[in-house]
DNA sequence: TGCTGCACTTAGTATTTTGATT
DNA sequence: AATCAAAATACTAAGTGCAGCA
């Protein structure tokens, strides 16, 4: 990699959504660190279903096939589950996985249920820690590691296995005690990454499940929970009442200030009113949504307060639910669906300035719903007297479950979890693509430097929209509809407006500076300095056109994809991203942590490489809305801290004096306990404080969605 | 070549749960 | 037991990219 692609921090600058101004006045600073939070995360992680967690694992797994292969076995499979299964022992499922295999996908018979809760020891993490030095690329190493590599496997597993059977609270010290008599799991998980996949387009070949949730009807509202208009009481029909009820729930909400959000609303609950409601009502300012506002609030006061078994109850009827529709069968296992509910009807929140926020978001019916299931399964059957829109069995595709939103007129879907075979797969496959792109980067890099020189203009743009992407890790910038969705922009779509050229800017020469709205609307703001060709380039694209002219008006993502296409087998702009991400995260691991840090300042270090790459990507969030309040307490803490900790030292200091004077063993050993008190105190006041930095820094990038999406999980691990 | 529709990933926010602390 | 922050999860909007068509 050459030097200018290191990405790091004070590349970007600040950036901010646009649209909530008054969040946007703090300056990003130079990050710190956060101590405990991962810490914690890490040493506790109690209740599963962190599927990222649990992929690391299975891509662990899958690596360490791949090495076997390597080695030089011949028939793949069965060599593979062999070994699997000899390494995993006694664990009861002999034969199972090899029966999958042969009966392959047919229909029904017996369905393993796999535990929905997949509970991931946060000691494997640790024990597997040195346990490679990987690297982020598709090279394996087979030799001498795998030997050891095995062995540590098989720790593991019991270890995984015997958290998962424990759900054990105690936070235990390091590996040491984690491998205790490894219970025999009745269930199995299903490993899929060690089953073939499909080639042709094929997702599945069979598919069964229930059917969507739809939403709860619509419950009137008591009678004295009165609407006014213009200070007279008035009773509204049930359909006006029910939208005039998804206003009155958002009244504290900043959108019901704006302008179209109002607008669009009113339009649409005017078109659910009766004739008569409608000649009545035609100004929403003369509107009181008061007490059905306060009424919800009433009701969701009255949720939280109610008594236990109350909570119980309704906590179990959803877990219910969830078990009757929460999952379905797909090629012989039960998995976990994703969203199985019906998105219920309300105002849609568009994000940033959406055109049509406010619009009434129709409730979904049956007859709304296409199903999509295999023939020979049994089909989900509709609510008493409906019927479906069409029952389809389209196994080239991977949802249960469609509708059209009226909104946009976009499908939406019901698929499953991440860590369904299906979701998974895919996600494995994308870190391969951007491990491939390791592979042959530099030569693109050498390849998009040469194009700038070229004459044809669009070989100029396209190589230098992807020097963007690749340097700053933009967004390929598809074209949408105007006036259907919020300005935003990616790479390809950036107009002249969004940036501006400094030959020469605090000291560097050849400064860019992007100011636009991205995904979201979230603000990307950073100020670059490029090549000097890249810079010239940039200067010749713009020139003699309007602020709202394409920077890169020969250029779409179709033709870059294209082009991508022919450079790698899989590459799209979007691989870039997630490479990025992840050599940032993996270089940031390396640079950030020695050998033999301890705990804490390991996972100190993971978490400052996480935040690179979310600084990276540009990844927001609006600073919690009790920031505020939750920092004065932490600082109260701090200050409590601080008086304790010169109350100690004054103790320490008499107790010297005190020792001094007697000298004799009690009041040295005063003394050594309050050197230690003191020690103690100063420890937590500096873990409080840099909690208190680093939550404020933390403020408004948001870690989750790299976490999520962007990081190869083999890179934690191999760490 | 451009357009559109579809399927799927990525994203931020809202809500719920957890677990630590007082 | 009450309170509160953080983590996990639920939700759904907003992207990407591809295929099929004219």
């Amino acid at each position: 990699m050459s030097g200018d692609h290191s990405h790091n921090e004070d590349q970007i600058d600040y950036a901010s959504r646009v649209n909530d101004s008054h969040k946007q006045k703090d300056k990003y600073k130079e990050y710190k660190h956060k101590e405990h939070k991962k810490d914690k995360e890490r040493e506790k992680s109690k209740h599963g279903n962190s599927d990222h967690k649990d992929l690391e694992k299975k891509y662990k797994d899958k690596e360490k096939e791949k090495m076997k292969h390597k080695d030089g076995s011949t028939d793949k499979h069965k060599d593979k589950h062999k070994e699997k299964r000899k390494e995993e022992k006694m664990k009861s499922l002999d034969g199972k996985i090899k029966k999958e295999k042969e009966n392959g996908f047919a229909s029904p018979p017996h369905v393993k249920s796999e535990p929905e809760n997949d509970y991931h020891s946060p000691k494997y993490e640790k024990s597997l820690k040195r346990e490679r030095d990987d690297d982020y690329e598709a090279e394996f190493k087979p030799k001498k590691i795998k030997t050891e590599n095995d062995k540590k496997a098989k720790k593991r597993k019991q270890e995984d296995e015997d958290i998962k059977s424990k759900k054990t609270k105690s936070k235990k010290g390091e590996a040491a005690d984690g491998k205790k008599k490894a219970k025999q799991e009745p269930e199995q998980k299903w490993k899929w990454w060690e089953e073939e996949r499909y080639t042709d387009g094929v997702k599945w070949k069979f598919l069964e499940h229930k059917g969507p949730v739809f939403a709860p009807p619509y419950e009137p509202l008591p009678s004295n929970v009165k609407f006014y208009y213009d200070g007279k009481h008035m009773k509204l029909s049930p359909e006006a009442e029910e939208v005039a009820t998804f206003f009155a729930k958002m009244l504290d909400h900043e959108y019901t200030t704006k302008d179209i959000f109002r607008k669009n609303f009113f339009k649409d609950w005017r078109k659910e009113m009766t004739a008569e409601e409608k000649s009545i009502i035609t100004d929403l300012k003369k509107c009181n949504f008061t007490e059905m506002n306060e009424y919800f609030k009433a009701q969701s006061e009255a949720r939280k307060a109610m008594t236990k078994e109350q909570k119980q109850k309704i906590k179990a009827e959803n877990e219910r639910l969830l078990q009757e529709y929460g999952f379905c069968i797909m090629d012989n296992h039960k998995e976990r669906i994703a969203n199985f509910r019906i998105e219920p009807p309300g105002l849609f929140r568009g994000r940033g300035d959406h055109p049509k926020m406010g619009m009434l978001k129709r409730r979904i019916r049956p007859q709304d719903i296409i199903i999509n299931c295999s023939k020979d399964s049994k089909y989900p059957t509709p609510p008493p007297g409906t019927k479906w829109k069409e029952v389809r069995h389209d196994n080239k595709v991977t949802w249960l479950v469609s509708w059209t939103e009226n909104i946009q007129g976009s499908i939406k879907y019901i698929m499953l979890n991440p860590s369904s075979r299906i979701k998974g797969e895919k996600d494995w496959q994308k870190y391969e693509t951007a491990r491939r792109l390791k592979k042959c980067v530099d030569r693109l890099r050498a390849q998009y430097r040469e194009d700038w020189k070229s004459k044809e203009m669009r070989i100029r743009q396209r190589a230098v929209a992807l020097y963007f992407i690749d340097k700053l890790a933009l967004r390929a910038g598809n074209e949408k509809e105007e006036g259907e969705t919020a300005d935003t922009v990616g790479c390809c779509s950036l107009r002249v407006e969004h940036l501006k050229l400094y030959p020469e800017n605090e000291g560097q020469e050849f400064v860019v500076e992007f100011d636009f709205l991205g995904k979201d609307s979230i603000r990307y703001y950073n100020r670059v300095p490029v090549e000097k060709r890249v810079f010239k380039n940039l200067q010749l694209f713009m020139e003699n056109k309007e602020p709202d002219d394409d920077l890169f008006d020969r250029l779409n993502t179709s033709i870059l994809n294209k082009h991508l296409q022919e450079l790698m087998d899989g590459l799209t702009a979007k691989v870039f991203r997630t490479y990025n991400a992840s050599i940032t995260l993996q270089q940031q691991l390396k640079e950030l942590t020695t050998a033999d840090d301890n705990i804490p300042a390991k996972i100190l270090s993971y978490n400052r490489a996480n935040r690179a790459v979310a600084i990276l990507c540009n990844h927001q969030r609006a600073p919690p809305k009790t920031f505020e309040k939750s920092m004065q307490n932490l600082q109260a803490k701090i200050d409590a801290k601080k008086d304790q900790l010169s109350d100690a030292k004054r103790e320490l200091k008499s107790a010297k004096a005190d020792a001094k004077v007697r000298r004799d063993e009690k009041s040295k050993k005063a003394v050594e306990t309050k050197r230690k008190a003191v020690q103690r105190i100063e420890e937590q006041l500096m873990k409080l404080e840099v909690q208190a930095t680093d939550r404020e820094e933390n403020k408004q990038i948001a870690l989750g969605t790299s976490k999520l999406n962007y990081l190869d999980p083999r890179i934690s691990v191999a760490w």
